[in-house]
DNA sequence: CATCTTGTTACGTT
DNA sequence: AAACGTAACAAGAT
């Protein structure tokens, strides 16, 4: 579930931990979302840690501890953080508590695609330092965007925009609501965009990230009126602008909602 | 009960 | 060598 917005809004969910100590981890070897991981090294070293800050890049998440320790998590799609009593008991699906003085500090994940990193080094780990910058950065230009769009050009531009490593944190519906304003039919090829398009494209994207992390990031609520995201899950949903019925479709293995009269090859889109 | 899912990755093919 | 398409992972909701 968890996308860019929503995966900033969980990392807030830890911050009134910060500056205090970890007094105990529980966490239970063989869960998959530990996988590839040293648990007990994980507890031994994160026990009596201080939780400095953290940071979230896409849908990748980063907490410092004193120590030079380091937890990485990805929220999969059924990830969530939350600050619980100190006397909080785990159920089924806790994978991850940090015990605080006056909080536990809880990583649930029913599914368990989410993930947990850990690394004790001076210096942020590898996989961190090598995300790609963010959609809203100064360093996500139009030129960038075209030589992604180039790289892929035989994939439709709806799987495009869910490769993490040219669109950091986006996912299904904000996918679909960045195809929407751009007026771009999902199943064109990426490589297919002509230069008005990738335009439309590039500020479509930077409105819908921006948008997100201004509604949603700080309270979970949704993305204003109007958005396509209103009426993208719903069978026979209409289009917020024409009110034509939506198209619902798997492309790519993932369920597609989209206009066919705003996302139209003959049309120049910007349905702002 | 069958089918669906807002994410990623492994694997075989192109 | 890269890019691409698909299945797989798991559990809860409908």
């Amino acid at each position: 579930m968890p996308e860019l917005a929503e995966v900033e809004y969980y990392r807030k969910r830890w911050d009134c931990g910060r500056g205090e100590e970890i007094l105990r981890v529980q966490a239970h070897h063989g869960k998959r979302v530990f996988r590839g991981l040293a648990v007990a090294q994980l507890k031994k070293e994160l026990t009596g840690a201080v939780f400095t800050r953290s940071e979230a890049r896409g849908k990748q998440l980063l907490f410092r501890f004193s120590g030079d320790r380091w937890l990485g998590l990805h929220l999969g799609m059924t990830g969530k953080l939350s600050a619980a009593p100190p006397d909080f008991h785990p159920g089924k699906h806790d994978h991850l508590v940090l015990y605080q003085r006056a909080r536990a500090l809880v990583f649930h994940d029913p599914r368990v695609f989410g993930r947990v990193r850990f690394a004790s080094q001076s210096t942020a780990p590898p996989w961190w330092e090598s995300l790609p910058s963010a959609i809203t950065s100064r360093e996500f230009t139009r030129q960038r965007l075209a030589s992604f769009l180039r790289r892929h050009r035989k994939l439709s531009i709806k799987p495009t925009l869910l490769l993490q490593s040219g669109f950091p944190g986006v996912g299904n519906w904000m996918a679909d609501e960045i195809l929407w304003r751009a007026g771009l039919e999902p199943r064109r090829a990426a490589g297919s965009l002509s230069g008005n398009e990738v335009r439309a494209l590039w500020r479509s994207l930077r409105f819908v990230c921006r948008g997100a992390m201004n509604h949603v990031s700080t309270d979970f609520s949704d993305p204003p009126r109007g958005w396509l995201f209103h009426a993208r899950w719903k069978p026979g949903g209409h289009c917020p602008i024409h009110h034509t019925v939506l198209v619902r479709e798997s492309i790519g293995g993932r369920t597609t909602a989209w206009c066919p009269h705003c996302q139209r090859r003959a049309l120049p889109g910007l349905c702002f």
